[in-house]
DNA sequence: GCCAACGTTGGC
DNA sequence: GCCAACGTTGGC
């Protein structure tokens, strides 16, 4: 099983957002490289939820609940999306300090390339986040 | 096919 | 508000 890490800025779409809605569609992806990641998620899966911007954190874990479907709000309709349900909010919130100072999360593909809105997550960096996140 | 200009994302 | 990174566009 695959792990990703997905971001949306809170004042968009946040991971509360989530939690009320019960599951929701992700799409508007316009980035060949995130498209790829998310035509490579399958059912089950899970991925951590970041905020940018604003809270710049990682707050909770989404799972895959559909996988790749033509974006209907791309025109050109060359674009995927993929739904999430959400699984839970972290017991605390893991920082972009703290994941950029830690040497495992520190070389995690979201910092390596900060423009990337969809990322995958190794065993290694799934485990340890879990453990700065409290259990 | 190259590359400069430009737009977008996201951290600071 | 600024800037770095980087993808896209368009002229040649």
């Amino acid at each position: 099983m695959a792990h990703w890490l997905v971001k949306s800025e809170p004042d968009v779409y946040s991971f509360s957002d989530l939690t009320r809605d019960g599951r929701t569609t992700w799409d508007g992806v316009r980035n060949h490289a995130a498209a790829i990641h998310l035509k490579a998620m399958k059912e089950g899966e899970e991925a951590f939820f970041y905020h940018s911007n604003e809270g710049k954190a990682v707050v909770g874990i989404a799972r895959v609940v559909k996988t790749a479907f033509p974006d209907m709000s791309d025109p050109a309709g060359r674009f995927v999306a993929v739904e999430f349900a959400p699984v839970r909010a972290f017991p605390k919130e893991v920082g972009l300090a703290v994941i950029k100072a830690d040497p495992v999360l520190g070389k995690m593909e979201m910092i390596r390339q900060n423009r990337l809105s969809v990322s995958p997550v190794s065993d290694a960096e799934w485990a340890r986040m879990l453990k700065l996140a409290g259990g």
